[in-house]
DNA sequence: AACTTTGCCTAACACTGTTACAAAATGTAA
DNA sequence: TTACATTTTGTAACAGTGTTAGGCAAAGTT
């Protein structure tokens, strides 16, 4: 029965064909504008065809996305594999996230949703200073007197911005998940938020209050 | 001249109703599904009156980023006055910056693009695994051998994460803005990369190497 | 050769953002 | 009040989008 192999072999073909196109028209006009109708444009068939392989836009979509988080996973394993110790290690797949990020900037913005007209006028609002300053103020007046030299504010407050959005945007993306409304690993993110501000805290300024003495602030805040 | 002044007032009351429909719009229905020809069917006159109000769809959406980052700058601001120490400014912040986002979830969203399709998928990726497990294991190693009871490695996990994404995130979004292709205040995002990590490490474990001892690594990088 | 199944395409539906142009309402001047 | 000018508004179109129903033709089966 080669004949039914055959017809799989091509259909696989074309769907192969689809996912290339799509990726194509992702990396040189962005995933903003990538439609159905270029991709059955590009491969010479019509637009059902493609409907008869993914169920939707979105599949198409969801299959990179897939993709990029293996990709993703495969660079920490290697970076990681590299290094004997665990801080070294620690250290190699934290470069190694940032390295995959822009070095395929295309899955990592299909994966986290970057990309979106809004976001690339990010940089121009000004209540954004106001928002830094307000935090520099605070971040200035922590550092202790005798300070080592290289004590840059403004990387602090990059840091200190990157950790908070870092955390509420991956807490955000997960929810809507029905299993997922408790959390998963018997700890609220909220704590979660504490441990990272503590860890900000404690890299500045040595000896600071540990949010364990204060319980009921750290774990007992209103849940959303 | 009342007359002037009559037109002007009849203008803003529509430019009014236009962006509150909006934000009624993006509130019930969520900011994918918002469109000009919804607005004004909901604000009873023709599609053509917005276009005389606002550029594009974007410059409405933009509009509610600005006002996004003015209300969030406001909240920080206003955690901060009820502080007296720096650290426990930063913690309040912190914690305001967190109910900021999930208090004014659609704001936060169109802020930096999350909501969308691929997005909700994310949670649900197998691949997720792997990259927690890659990671948690060095977590695991690194801890010194008498750690205090409440260490979490998977909390430990996400907060490595987040930091790590949401420094990426930040940084992705201001790319392509002409001025601000060089280090807006002397310094690589990668600095703060390294900064942010060495935080991380220096949070589970006492005595790491510091990135200052191995200069070469931490900042001669290759500029993506 | 007749029948069945499969694969494929045309064409439509219901939307979207955007804009050219004509009509209506309003203002001003005679 | 009438005639003209200006502003304001709506209609209708253009060029897209995702998605799907229905029919035609080719391929496989009996």
């Amino acid at each position: 029965m080669g004949i039914l192999d055959r017809k799989q072999r091509q259909k696989d073909e074309v769907r192969a064909s689809i996912l290339d196109t799509a990726w194509q028209l992702i990396v040189t006009e962005g995933w903003q504008s990538f439609s159905i109708r270029k991709i059955a444009d590009a491969i010479e068939y019509s637009v059902p065809v493609i409907y008869s392989h993914f169920e939707n836009k979105d599949a198409i979509l969801l299959e990179f996305n897939r993709k990029g988080f293996q990709l993703l996973s495969a660079a920490l394993a290697r970076a990681k594999s590299g290094e004997p110790e665990p801080a070294s290690q620690i250290r190699a797949m934290g470069r190694a996230y940032w390295d995959f990020a822009f070095e395929n900037k295309e899955y990592y913005q299909l994966m986290f949703g970057l990309g979106i007209p809004t976001c690339e006028a990010v940089s121009r609002i000004p209540a954004l200073a106001n928002f830094a300053e307000t935090i520099i103020g605070s971040i200035n007046a922590m550092v202790p007197a005798g300070q080592q030299p290289p004590f840059d504010p403004w990387l602090k407050y990059q840091s200190f911005w990157s950790m908070l959005h870092g955390l509420v945007s991956i807490n955000m993306i997960r929810i809507g998940q029905p299993e997922q409304t408790e959390p998963p690993h018997g700890h609220l993110p909220q704590q979660v938020l504490e441990d990272v501000i503590c860890s900000f805290i404690r890299g500045i300024q040595a000896t600071v209050p540990t949010p364990a003495a204060d319980p009921s602030s750290a774990i007992n805040r209103p849940d959303n």
